[in-house]
DNA sequence: CCTCTGTATTTTGTATACAATATGCATTAT
DNA sequence: ATAATGCATATTGTATACAAAATACAGAGG
Protein backbone atom coordinates (compact mmCIF):
# COMPACT_ATOMS: atom_id res chain seq x y z
CA UNK A 1 0.00 0.00 0.00
CA UNK A 2 1.49 3.48 -1.04
CA UNK A 3 0.92 5.49 2.00
CA UNK A 4 3.47 8.66 1.24
CA UNK A 5 1.79 12.29 0.46
CA UNK A 6 2.63 12.91 -2.43
CA UNK A 7 2.26 16.62 -3.26
CA UNK A 8 2.56 19.11 -6.59
CA UNK A 9 4.84 21.74 -6.14
CA UNK A 10 2.13 24.17 -8.19
CA UNK A 11 4.67 26.15 -10.14
CA UNK A 12 1.63 28.38 -11.61
CA UNK A 13 2.84 28.43 -15.07
CA UNK A 14 4.60 24.96 -16.06
CA UNK A 15 1.98 22.52 -17.62
CA UNK A 16 0.37 20.05 -15.36
CA UNK A 17 2.60 16.99 -17.22
CA UNK A 18 6.12 18.44 -16.22
CA UNK A 19 4.82 19.31 -12.46
CA UNK A 20 3.34 15.19 -12.17
CA UNK A 21 6.87 14.40 -14.41
CA UNK A 22 8.76 16.15 -11.36
CA UNK A 23 6.89 14.80 -8.79
CA UNK A 24 7.06 11.28 -9.73
CA UNK A 25 10.79 11.14 -10.64
CA UNK A 26 11.45 12.41 -7.33
CA UNK A 27 9.28 10.38 -5.73
CA UNK A 28 10.99 7.50 -7.45
CA UNK A 29 14.49 8.60 -6.75
CA UNK A 30 13.53 9.05 -3.27
CA UNK A 31 12.23 5.58 -3.18
CA UNK A 32 9.13 6.49 -1.83
CA UNK A 33 7.05 5.05 -4.77
CA UNK A 34 9.16 1.93 -4.66
CA UNK A 35 10.38 -0.59 -7.77
CA UNK A 36 8.19 -2.63 -9.55
CA UNK A 37 5.25 -0.75 -7.44
CA UNK A 38 2.43 0.05 -9.84
CA UNK A 39 1.60 3.69 -11.43
CA UNK A 40 -2.29 3.42 -11.73
CA UNK A 41 -3.15 6.63 -13.40
CA UNK A 42 -6.69 7.12 -11.82
CA UNK A 43 -5.08 6.78 -8.31
CA UNK A 44 -2.31 8.72 -8.88
CA UNK A 45 -4.61 11.36 -10.70
CA UNK A 46 -7.07 11.61 -7.45
CA UNK A 47 -3.94 11.87 -5.09
CA UNK A 48 -2.33 14.85 -6.75
CA UNK A 49 -5.16 16.11 -7.61
CA UNK A 50 -4.96 16.53 -11.49
CA UNK A 51 -7.24 14.46 -14.24
CA UNK A 52 -5.79 11.44 -16.20
CA UNK A 53 -4.10 13.05 -19.06
CA UNK A 54 -1.32 14.50 -17.37
CA UNK A 55 -0.43 11.60 -15.38
CA UNK A 56 -0.42 9.71 -18.79
CA UNK A 57 2.50 12.32 -20.25
CA UNK A 58 4.01 11.85 -17.28
CA UNK A 59 4.38 8.53 -17.24
CA UNK A 60 5.20 8.30 -21.16
CA UNK A 61 8.24 10.89 -20.00
CA UNK A 62 9.53 8.66 -16.63
CA UNK A 63 9.07 5.50 -19.43
CA UNK A 64 11.67 7.29 -21.69
CA UNK A 65 14.22 8.10 -19.05
CA UNK A 66 13.98 4.42 -17.77
CA UNK A 67 12.48 5.05 -14.42
CA UNK A 68 9.36 3.74 -15.46
CA UNK A 69 8.58 0.62 -17.46
CA UNK A 70 5.26 0.02 -19.44
CA UNK A 71 3.23 -3.41 -20.26
CA UNK A 72 0.40 -2.19 -22.66
CA UNK A 73 -2.64 -2.81 -21.69
CA UNK A 74 -1.73 -4.14 -18.16
CA UNK A 75 0.35 -0.42 -16.84
CA UNK A 76 2.72 1.01 -16.17
CA UNK A 77 5.36 0.71 -12.87
CA UNK A 78 8.79 1.96 -11.30
CA UNK A 79 11.29 0.12 -13.30
CA UNK A 80 13.14 -2.31 -11.38
CA UNK A 81 16.77 -2.58 -11.25
CA UNK A 82 18.75 -5.89 -11.40
CA UNK A 83 22.50 -6.35 -10.65
CA UNK A 84 22.93 -6.83 -14.01
CA UNK A 85 21.64 -3.41 -15.40
CA UNK A 86 23.48 -1.56 -12.76
CA UNK A 87 26.20 -3.26 -13.52
CA UNK A 88 25.29 -2.11 -17.56
CA UNK A 89 25.14 1.59 -16.10
CA UNK A 90 28.14 1.50 -14.27
CA UNK A 91 29.93 0.08 -17.43
CA UNK A 92 29.06 3.04 -19.45
CA UNK A 93 29.28 5.57 -16.95
CA UNK A 94 32.78 4.96 -16.52
CA UNK A 95 33.22 5.22 -20.28
CA UNK A 96 31.87 8.49 -20.33
CA UNK A 97 32.79 10.06 -16.74
CA UNK A 98 36.11 9.88 -18.16
CA UNK A 99 35.43 11.68 -21.47
CA UNK A 100 33.36 14.65 -19.37
CA UNK A 101 36.29 15.24 -17.33
CA UNK A 102 38.94 14.27 -20.73
CA UNK A 103 36.21 17.34 -21.80
CA UNK A 104 36.54 19.13 -18.77
CA UNK A 105 40.29 19.41 -18.61
CA UNK A 106 40.45 20.98 -22.04
CA UNK A 107 37.17 23.83 -21.94
CA UNK A 108 37.45 24.55 -18.44
CA UNK A 109 37.05 28.12 -17.43
CA UNK A 110 38.69 30.15 -14.61
CA UNK A 111 35.64 31.05 -13.10
CA UNK A 112 34.05 27.17 -13.41
CA UNK A 113 37.92 26.19 -11.45
CA UNK A 114 36.90 28.56 -8.98
CA UNK A 115 33.54 27.28 -8.57
CA UNK A 116 35.28 24.05 -8.45
CA UNK A 117 36.90 24.74 -5.55
CA UNK A 118 34.10 26.06 -3.46
CA UNK A 119 32.21 23.19 -4.17
CA UNK A 120 35.26 21.06 -2.91
CA UNK A 121 35.56 22.67 0.35
CA UNK A 122 31.63 22.88 0.81
CA UNK A 123 31.67 19.02 -0.13
CA UNK A 124 34.15 18.90 2.67
CA UNK A 125 31.79 21.08 5.07
CA UNK A 126 28.87 18.69 4.40
CA UNK A 127 31.26 16.08 5.68
CA UNK A 128 31.62 17.60 8.90
CA UNK A 129 28.24 17.54 9.44
CA UNK A 130 27.76 14.10 8.83
CA UNK A 131 24.09 15.06 7.05
CA UNK A 132 23.82 12.34 4.52
CA UNK A 133 21.11 14.20 2.27
CA UNK A 134 23.48 17.26 2.01
CA UNK A 135 26.69 15.18 1.26
CA UNK A 136 24.84 13.43 -1.52
CA UNK A 137 23.38 17.33 -3.02
CA UNK A 138 27.18 18.28 -2.68
CA UNK A 139 28.94 15.33 -4.44
CA UNK A 140 26.28 15.59 -6.98
CA UNK A 141 27.40 19.57 -7.37
CA UNK A 142 30.88 18.50 -8.03
CA UNK A 143 30.38 16.05 -10.41
CA UNK A 144 28.14 18.92 -12.21
CA UNK A 145 30.20 21.58 -12.18
CA UNK A 146 32.48 19.22 -14.12
CA UNK A 147 29.61 18.13 -16.36
CA UNK A 148 29.12 21.99 -17.25
CA UNK A 149 33.12 22.62 -18.16
CA UNK A 150 32.47 19.68 -20.85
CA UNK A 151 30.17 22.18 -22.42
CA UNK A 152 28.28 19.47 -23.99
CA UNK A 153 24.55 19.49 -22.90
CA UNK A 154 24.19 16.09 -24.18
CA UNK A 155 26.48 14.40 -22.88
CA UNK A 156 25.46 16.42 -19.49
CA UNK A 157 21.95 14.88 -19.86
CA UNK A 158 23.36 11.71 -20.77
CA UNK A 159 25.52 11.35 -17.74
CA UNK A 160 22.95 12.90 -15.61
CA UNK A 161 20.52 9.87 -16.27
CA UNK A 162 23.16 7.32 -16.01
CA UNK A 163 23.65 8.59 -12.65
CA UNK A 164 19.52 8.53 -11.98
CA UNK A 165 19.64 5.09 -12.32
CA UNK A 166 21.87 4.43 -9.24
CA UNK A 167 20.78 7.19 -7.22
CA UNK A 168 18.36 5.09 -5.07
CA UNK A 169 21.98 2.34 -4.48
CA UNK A 170 24.59 5.39 -4.21
CA UNK A 171 23.15 6.77 -1.40
CA UNK A 172 23.76 3.75 0.47
CA UNK A 173 27.33 4.12 0.04
CA UNK A 174 27.27 8.09 1.36
CA UNK A 175 26.14 6.41 4.67
CA UNK A 176 29.12 4.57 5.05
CA UNK A 177 31.17 7.46 6.56
CA UNK A 178 34.27 4.93 6.19
CA UNK A 179 34.01 6.00 2.91
CA UNK A 180 34.38 9.84 3.76
CA UNK A 181 38.63 10.61 3.79
CA UNK A 182 38.92 8.42 0.59
CA UNK A 183 36.10 10.37 -1.32
CA UNK A 184 37.65 13.71 -0.08
CA UNK A 185 41.16 12.75 -1.67
CA UNK A 186 39.54 11.81 -4.81
CA UNK A 187 38.43 14.64 -5.29
CA UNK A 188 40.91 16.91 -4.40
CA UNK A 189 43.55 14.95 -6.90
CA UNK A 190 40.72 14.96 -9.51
CA UNK A 191 40.30 19.01 -9.13
CA UNK A 192 44.40 19.81 -9.00
CA UNK A 193 44.72 17.41 -12.06
CA UNK A 194 41.74 19.50 -13.52
CA UNK A 195 44.19 22.72 -12.67
CA UNK A 196 47.45 21.55 -14.18
CA UNK A 197 45.25 20.54 -16.94
CA UNK A 198 46.71 17.31 -17.03
CA UNK A 199 44.74 15.09 -18.99
CA UNK A 200 45.63 11.39 -18.71
CA UNK A 201 46.39 12.12 -14.45
CA UNK A 202 42.11 13.00 -14.54
CA UNK A 203 41.14 10.40 -16.37
CA UNK A 204 43.32 7.92 -14.39
CA UNK A 205 41.96 9.76 -10.92
CA UNK A 206 38.18 9.98 -11.98
CA UNK A 207 38.50 6.28 -13.84
CA UNK A 208 40.03 5.25 -10.06
CA UNK A 209 36.99 7.25 -8.20
CA UNK A 210 34.48 6.16 -10.45
CA UNK A 211 35.15 2.21 -10.08
CA UNK A 212 35.52 2.49 -6.31
CA UNK A 213 31.84 4.02 -6.16
CA UNK A 214 30.86 1.17 -8.70
CA UNK A 215 32.27 -1.61 -6.33
CA UNK A 216 30.56 -0.41 -3.71
CA UNK A 217 27.37 -0.41 -5.53
CA UNK A 218 27.83 -3.69 -6.63
CA UNK A 219 29.29 -5.16 -2.94
CA UNK A 220 25.50 -3.19 -1.83
CA UNK A 221 23.36 -5.06 -4.41
CA UNK A 222 24.86 -7.96 -3.96
CA UNK A 223 24.33 -7.91 -0.21
CA UNK A 224 20.69 -6.83 -0.69
CA UNK A 225 20.12 -10.09 -2.59
CA UNK B 1 3.67 23.00 -46.22
CA UNK B 2 3.43 19.22 -45.56
CA UNK B 3 2.19 17.59 -48.73
CA UNK B 4 3.73 14.04 -47.25
CA UNK B 5 1.47 10.61 -47.23
CA UNK B 6 1.91 9.75 -43.51
CA UNK B 7 -0.13 6.58 -42.89
CA UNK B 8 -0.55 4.37 -39.63
CA UNK B 9 0.58 0.91 -39.74
CA UNK B 10 -2.32 -0.55 -37.76
CA UNK B 11 -0.05 -3.40 -36.08
CA UNK B 12 -3.57 -4.34 -34.58
CA UNK B 13 -2.56 -5.16 -31.03
CA UNK B 14 -0.22 -1.83 -30.45
CA UNK B 15 -1.17 0.84 -28.73
CA UNK B 16 -2.22 3.75 -30.99
CA UNK B 17 0.57 6.04 -29.22
CA UNK B 18 3.33 3.14 -30.37
CA UNK B 19 2.45 3.42 -33.23
CA UNK B 20 1.68 6.98 -34.04
CA UNK B 21 5.59 7.24 -32.04
CA UNK B 22 6.83 4.62 -34.75
CA UNK B 23 5.24 5.97 -37.93
CA UNK B 24 6.19 10.29 -36.41
CA UNK B 25 10.20 8.68 -35.71
CA UNK B 26 10.23 7.63 -38.78
CA UNK B 27 9.19 10.32 -40.73
CA UNK B 28 11.88 13.04 -38.71
CA UNK B 29 14.52 10.54 -39.53
CA UNK B 30 14.16 10.05 -43.59
CA UNK B 31 13.43 13.74 -43.38
CA UNK B 32 9.77 14.08 -44.44
CA UNK B 33 9.48 16.01 -41.50
CA UNK B 34 11.92 18.67 -41.65
CA UNK B 35 13.89 20.06 -38.90
CA UNK B 36 11.84 23.61 -37.45
CA UNK B 37 8.57 21.70 -38.74
CA UNK B 38 5.69 21.96 -36.45
CA UNK B 39 4.08 19.17 -34.91
CA UNK B 40 0.26 20.15 -34.48
CA UNK B 41 -1.83 17.58 -32.97
CA UNK B 42 -4.94 18.50 -34.68
CA UNK B 43 -3.48 18.15 -37.72
CA UNK B 44 -1.50 14.89 -36.97
CA UNK B 45 -4.25 13.40 -35.41
CA UNK B 46 -7.07 14.25 -38.36
CA UNK B 47 -3.59 13.22 -40.97
CA UNK B 48 -3.69 9.57 -39.46
CA UNK B 49 -6.87 9.25 -38.62
CA UNK B 50 -6.52 8.83 -34.59
CA UNK B 51 -7.23 11.38 -32.17
CA UNK B 52 -5.35 13.84 -30.40
CA UNK B 53 -4.55 12.07 -26.91
CA UNK B 54 -2.07 9.44 -28.94
CA UNK B 55 -0.77 11.64 -31.10
CA UNK B 56 0.04 13.89 -27.75
CA UNK B 57 1.69 10.99 -25.89
CA UNK B 58 3.56 10.07 -29.17
CA UNK B 59 5.46 13.45 -28.69
CA UNK B 60 6.18 12.79 -24.87
CA UNK B 61 8.58 10.31 -26.15
CA UNK B 62 9.72 12.03 -29.38
CA UNK B 63 10.38 14.75 -26.79
CA UNK B 64 12.69 12.31 -24.36
CA UNK B 65 14.26 10.92 -27.68
CA UNK B 66 15.52 14.50 -28.42
CA UNK B 67 13.85 14.32 -32.08
CA UNK B 68 11.24 16.66 -30.77
CA UNK B 69 11.30 19.84 -28.88
CA UNK B 70 8.55 21.39 -27.34
CA UNK B 71 7.44 24.90 -25.94
CA UNK B 72 5.02 24.98 -23.24
CA UNK B 73 1.67 26.37 -24.75
CA UNK B 74 3.35 27.10 -28.16
CA UNK B 75 3.45 23.22 -29.42
CA UNK B 76 5.91 20.68 -30.50
CA UNK B 77 8.46 20.84 -33.36
CA UNK B 78 10.80 18.70 -35.29
CA UNK B 79 14.56 19.33 -33.09
CA UNK B 80 16.88 21.16 -35.36
CA UNK B 81 20.05 19.85 -35.18
CA UNK B 82 22.85 22.68 -35.16
CA UNK B 83 26.67 21.94 -36.01
CA UNK B 84 27.40 22.24 -32.42
CA UNK B 85 24.92 19.48 -31.45
CA UNK B 86 26.29 17.27 -33.73
CA UNK B 87 30.11 17.60 -32.80
CA UNK B 88 28.76 16.71 -29.88
CA UNK B 89 26.62 13.98 -30.53
CA UNK B 90 29.82 12.51 -32.22
CA UNK B 91 32.76 13.37 -29.29
CA UNK B 92 30.03 10.79 -26.95
CA UNK B 93 29.35 8.81 -29.90
CA UNK B 94 33.35 8.24 -30.40
CA UNK B 95 33.90 7.10 -26.81
CA UNK B 96 30.75 4.92 -26.51
CA UNK B 97 31.60 2.68 -29.80
CA UNK B 98 34.95 1.80 -28.28
CA UNK B 99 33.69 0.93 -25.34
CA UNK B 100 31.26 -1.22 -27.14
CA UNK B 101 33.92 -2.53 -29.38
CA UNK B 102 35.97 -3.52 -26.30
CA UNK B 103 32.93 -5.11 -24.84
CA UNK B 104 32.14 -6.80 -27.90
CA UNK B 105 35.91 -8.33 -27.99
CA UNK B 106 35.61 -9.43 -24.75
CA UNK B 107 31.77 -10.77 -24.80
CA UNK B 108 31.28 -12.12 -28.66
CA UNK B 109 30.21 -15.22 -29.10
CA UNK B 110 30.86 -17.90 -31.93
CA UNK B 111 27.21 -17.42 -33.24
CA UNK B 112 27.92 -13.57 -32.94
CA UNK B 113 30.75 -13.78 -35.41
CA UNK B 114 29.51 -15.62 -37.88
CA UNK B 115 26.61 -13.73 -37.92
CA UNK B 116 29.18 -10.62 -38.28
CA UNK B 117 31.03 -12.33 -41.36
CA UNK B 118 28.15 -12.62 -43.04
CA UNK B 119 26.53 -9.10 -42.39
CA UNK B 120 29.77 -7.29 -43.62
CA UNK B 121 29.68 -10.30 -47.14
CA UNK B 122 26.09 -8.90 -47.34
CA UNK B 123 27.22 -4.77 -46.79
CA UNK B 124 29.25 -5.39 -49.47
CA UNK B 125 27.36 -7.00 -51.77
CA UNK B 126 24.67 -3.94 -51.02
CA UNK B 127 27.63 -1.67 -51.89
CA UNK B 128 27.76 -3.51 -55.37
CA UNK B 129 24.01 -3.24 -56.45
CA UNK B 130 24.75 0.80 -55.14
CA UNK B 131 21.49 1.26 -53.34
CA UNK B 132 21.87 3.72 -50.65
CA UNK B 133 18.99 2.60 -48.72
CA UNK B 134 20.23 -0.61 -48.21
CA UNK B 135 23.67 0.26 -47.57
CA UNK B 136 22.49 2.41 -45.10
CA UNK B 137 20.70 -0.43 -43.79
CA UNK B 138 23.36 -2.82 -43.81
CA UNK B 139 25.95 -0.76 -42.28
CA UNK B 140 23.57 0.02 -39.23
CA UNK B 141 22.66 -3.88 -39.19
CA UNK B 142 26.78 -4.45 -38.62
CA UNK B 143 27.55 -2.37 -36.22
CA UNK B 144 23.87 -3.35 -34.23
CA UNK B 145 25.84 -6.89 -34.19
CA UNK B 146 28.54 -5.60 -32.51
CA UNK B 147 26.48 -3.42 -30.21
CA UNK B 148 24.09 -6.75 -29.48
CA UNK B 149 27.70 -8.70 -28.46
CA UNK B 150 27.91 -5.98 -26.23
CA UNK B 151 25.42 -7.76 -23.94
CA UNK B 152 24.48 -3.89 -22.32
CA UNK B 153 21.18 -3.14 -23.67
CA UNK B 154 21.00 0.37 -21.85
CA UNK B 155 24.33 1.09 -24.06
CA UNK B 156 22.96 -0.44 -27.19
CA UNK B 157 19.81 1.71 -26.65
CA UNK B 158 22.18 5.09 -26.19
CA UNK B 159 24.37 4.29 -29.08
CA UNK B 160 21.57 3.71 -31.22
CA UNK B 161 19.85 7.12 -30.03
CA UNK B 162 23.44 8.98 -31.20
CA UNK B 163 23.11 7.41 -34.26
CA UNK B 164 19.70 8.47 -34.81
CA UNK B 165 20.64 11.57 -34.33
CA UNK B 166 22.75 11.98 -36.61
CA UNK B 167 20.93 9.49 -39.22
CA UNK B 168 19.61 12.43 -41.71
CA UNK B 169 23.25 13.78 -42.17
CA UNK B 170 24.82 10.24 -42.10
CA UNK B 171 22.77 8.94 -44.87
CA UNK B 172 24.55 11.59 -47.14
CA UNK B 173 28.02 10.41 -46.24
CA UNK B 174 27.11 7.01 -47.69
CA UNK B 175 25.80 8.41 -50.80
CA UNK B 176 29.48 9.34 -51.72
CA UNK B 177 30.63 6.18 -53.76
CA UNK B 178 33.75 7.36 -53.30
CA UNK B 179 33.93 5.81 -49.45
CA UNK B 180 33.07 2.52 -50.28
CA UNK B 181 36.39 0.85 -50.75
CA UNK B 182 37.86 2.64 -47.04
CA UNK B 183 34.55 1.39 -45.52
CA UNK B 184 34.84 -2.01 -46.54
CA UNK B 185 37.90 -2.06 -45.55
CA UNK B 186 37.85 -0.40 -42.09
CA UNK B 187 34.70 -3.17 -41.60
CA UNK B 188 37.02 -5.86 -41.90
CA UNK B 189 39.37 -4.63 -40.09
CA UNK B 190 37.14 -4.57 -36.97
CA UNK B 191 35.97 -7.46 -37.87
CA UNK B 192 39.13 -8.97 -37.93
CA UNK B 193 40.34 -7.61 -34.23
CA UNK B 194 36.82 -8.86 -32.97
CA UNK B 195 38.11 -12.03 -34.41
CA UNK B 196 41.55 -12.27 -32.75
CA UNK B 197 39.85 -10.80 -29.49
CA UNK B 198 42.47 -8.14 -29.69
CA UNK B 199 41.15 -5.25 -27.87
CA UNK B 200 43.45 -2.05 -28.34
CA UNK B 201 43.64 -3.40 -32.05
CA UNK B 202 39.88 -3.06 -32.48
CA UNK B 203 39.40 -0.07 -30.49
CA UNK B 204 41.57 2.09 -32.46
CA UNK B 205 40.59 0.59 -35.39
CA UNK B 206 36.73 1.64 -34.83
CA UNK B 207 38.44 4.42 -33.20
CA UNK B 208 39.77 5.61 -36.87
CA UNK B 209 35.99 4.45 -38.39
CA UNK B 210 34.15 6.44 -36.26
CA UNK B 211 36.29 9.23 -36.49
CA UNK B 212 36.48 9.43 -40.37
CA UNK B 213 32.50 9.27 -40.23
CA UNK B 214 32.87 12.01 -37.84
CA UNK B 215 34.96 13.71 -40.33
CA UNK B 216 32.38 13.44 -43.31
CA UNK B 217 29.69 14.61 -41.03
CA UNK B 218 31.26 17.32 -39.84
CA UNK B 219 32.26 18.64 -43.64
CA UNK B 220 28.80 17.67 -44.88
CA UNK B 221 26.95 20.05 -42.14
CA UNK B 222 29.50 22.88 -42.84
CA UNK B 223 28.53 22.80 -46.63
CA UNK B 224 25.22 23.12 -45.63
CA UNK B 225 25.83 26.47 -43.86
C1' DC C 1 -10.00 -30.57 -5.00
C1' DC C 2 -8.91 -28.59 -9.24
C1' DT C 3 -9.95 -26.36 -13.50
C1' DC C 4 -12.67 -23.94 -16.44
C1' DT C 5 -15.78 -20.35 -17.44
C1' DG C 6 -18.62 -16.44 -17.15
C1' DT C 7 -19.39 -12.09 -15.00
C1' DA C 8 -18.46 -7.94 -12.31
C1' DT C 9 -14.91 -4.78 -11.54
C1' DT C 10 -10.84 -2.41 -12.37
C1' DT C 11 -7.75 -0.33 -15.39
C1' DT C 12 -6.02 1.22 -19.59
C1' DG C 13 -6.91 3.10 -24.46
C1' DT C 14 -9.05 6.53 -27.23
C1' DA C 15 -12.01 10.25 -28.39
C1' DT C 16 -13.97 14.45 -27.38
C1' DA C 17 -15.49 18.60 -24.85
C1' DC C 18 -14.26 22.63 -22.72
C1' DA C 19 -10.83 26.05 -20.87
C1' DA C 20 -6.76 28.77 -21.21
C1' DT C 21 -3.36 30.68 -23.93
C1' DA C 22 -1.11 32.25 -27.99
C1' DT C 23 -1.40 34.15 -32.65
C1' DG C 24 -2.74 36.98 -36.46
C1' DC C 25 -5.01 40.77 -38.16
C1' DA C 26 -7.66 44.76 -38.44
C1' DT C 27 -8.44 49.04 -36.11
C1' DT C 28 -7.19 53.01 -33.66
C1' DA C 29 -4.35 56.39 -31.50
C1' DT C 30 -0.12 58.77 -31.65
C1' DA D 1 3.85 55.43 -40.83
C1' DT D 2 4.24 53.04 -36.46
C1' DA D 3 2.91 51.15 -32.32
C1' DA D 4 -0.64 49.67 -29.33
C1' DT D 5 -5.13 47.55 -28.59
C1' DG D 6 -8.76 44.39 -28.99
C1' DC D 7 -11.12 40.83 -31.17
C1' DA D 8 -11.45 36.45 -33.86
C1' DT D 9 -9.17 32.29 -34.61
C1' DA D 10 -6.00 28.59 -33.94
C1' DT D 11 -3.67 25.72 -30.80
C1' DT D 12 -2.43 23.68 -26.67
C1' DG D 13 -3.82 22.19 -21.78
C1' DT D 14 -6.89 19.60 -18.97
C1' DA D 15 -10.86 16.98 -17.76
C1' DT D 16 -14.11 13.66 -18.74
C1' DA D 17 -16.82 10.15 -21.25
C1' DC D 18 -16.97 5.94 -23.33
C1' DA D 19 -14.82 1.60 -25.26
C1' DA D 20 -11.84 -2.28 -24.83
C1' DA D 21 -9.06 -5.14 -22.42
C1' DA D 22 -7.27 -7.29 -18.29
C1' DT D 23 -8.16 -8.98 -13.69
C1' DA D 24 -10.39 -11.10 -9.79
C1' DC D 25 -13.50 -14.04 -8.21
C1' DA D 26 -17.47 -16.98 -7.70
C1' DG D 27 -19.77 -20.92 -9.22
C1' DA D 28 -20.32 -25.02 -12.25
C1' DG D 29 -18.48 -29.17 -13.89
C1' DG D 30 -15.10 -32.67 -13.93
Amino acid sequence: MMTENLTLNMNAYLPLRDVVFHTLREAILKGDLKPGERLMELQLASRLGVSRTPIREAIRMLEQEGLAVTIPRKGAEVAKMTLKGMEDVLEIRESLEELAVKLACERITPEQLKKLWEVKESFEDCIRTGEVKRIAEADVLFHDVIYEATANPKLVSILNNLREQIYRYRVEYLKDSGNYPMLICEHKAILEALEERNIPKAIERMRAHVANQAAAVREMIERQE
